[in-house]
DNA sequence: GGAGATGTAAAGTGATCGCTGTACTTCGAC
DNA sequence: GTCGAAGTACAGCGATCACTTTACATCTCC
């Protein structure tokens, strides 16, 4: 919108263009990787601006984090909350090859991604992502249910599981392989615990 | 062995000790996390000694992950080589709850941990752990064989997305349940493939 | 017992990084 | 039109980090 007049500098709204560029530069490039300086450039926001609106480098991960799961920015993750689909289309659509980025790079779950790269440094980011991933957990099994599965509560954690090692694996391979095996186990579990009931 | 007499200094065999630490602290803390300083503390090692064994940081880490695929120093996916147990019983040893450190913190795949904080700033790493995973899953996929199942090669990937599945959302949840449900998961499947079941 | 490889101690270098201080500008609201 | 909030530019600080340098000790092997 406002990017081809914003020449010399960004103008009002930092902050907002701030936690765009840290989803952007975080979960491309790693939050270890990407360096205030880096960051205030690509943003165009002074190093002072970030400073008036967040008071260390730790508190806007943890604003990433918030705002990662806030936002649709979890593309994958959002397929969940597709009302116009089915219970079941909405969980195959989980394993959607997003985890591509522009180079070709698989970068996989970028929650995930902070637990890794904090390792222990930073517990309160590292609490965040847990939560995170207990609602996701949650929807899922509450996605399972509404299926019809036989046991929602099995199939959902069963499927979290297959989700998060989907990503994982592909981003240890650089290969979308296992998100093409991923959705096919998910579907065949769906369907096991389906079997004879409608599925809508 | 010399632990209780070398007070001073380590002595002879520094390149030994230096690798033996690094798989300490790399999986432990993390690599960004483990500075030179550490290490070479940790591993009763002056700074110089450790430059004339690795030119750089860097080719540490690639010796690190070379390390950890040799010796049995992944405890995990060495239940695969366990001679002496059926294949079925190799495959559900993987999700033995190895994944706990002392501190009870869980940190996952030292491999993939590697190829996440790397985030694409050391391609050569990243490729061995590209290599290690592909083998690993080679293996899978010859012992879902000998288990008798009908697609092995299915079964096998299948497998090792739900290994690694298991390990990063237990990271990711700080629990060992994933690992538990990982376990379950895979036995049903092992117990379909093998039963004239089909796995679709 | 001497030579050469192996290892040690400790200060120092240059680069990077997160963060701050100071002084100035711009925009919107009243 | 003025005032205050919001933003900018940019130099610089202190800490950390990977890595080097210099000078010295020690073990192994012939």
């Amino acid at each position: 919108m406002s990017d081809a007049a914003g020449e010399r500098s960004g103008g009002r709204g930092a902050r907002e263009r701030i936690l765009r560029t840290a989803v952007q530069l975080f979960a491309r490039d790693g939050v270890q990787a990407t360096g205030i300086a880096k960051l205030t450039e690509t943003a165009q926001v002074s190093t002072r601006t970030l400073y008036q609106h967040f008071a260390s480098k730790d508190e806007l991960v943890r604003a990433y984090l918030e705002r990662l799961e806030s936002d649709g920015v979890l593309a994958a993750e959002a397929s969940l909350e597709q009302a116009a689909l089915s219970p079941r289309e909405r969980i195959l659509g989980l394993f959607v090859e997003v985890a591509l980025d522009a180079a070709g790079t698989i970068r996989g779950c970028p929650l995930h991604n902070v637990t890794v790269e904090a390792a222990g440094t930073m517990p309160e980011a590292t609490v965040l992502v847990e939560r995170h991933k207990q609602r996701f957990a949650k929807r899922l099994i509450e996605t399972a249910a509404e299926a019809g599965a036989q046991e929602p509560e099995v199939l959902g954690r069963r499927l979290a599981l297959i989700f998060e090692g989907a990503r994982a694996l592909s981003t240890s391979l650089n290969d979308t392989r296992p998100l093409r095996d991923g959705r096919d186990l998910a579907e065949a579990l769906l369907d096991q615990a389906t079997q004879g009931i409608s599925v809508r």
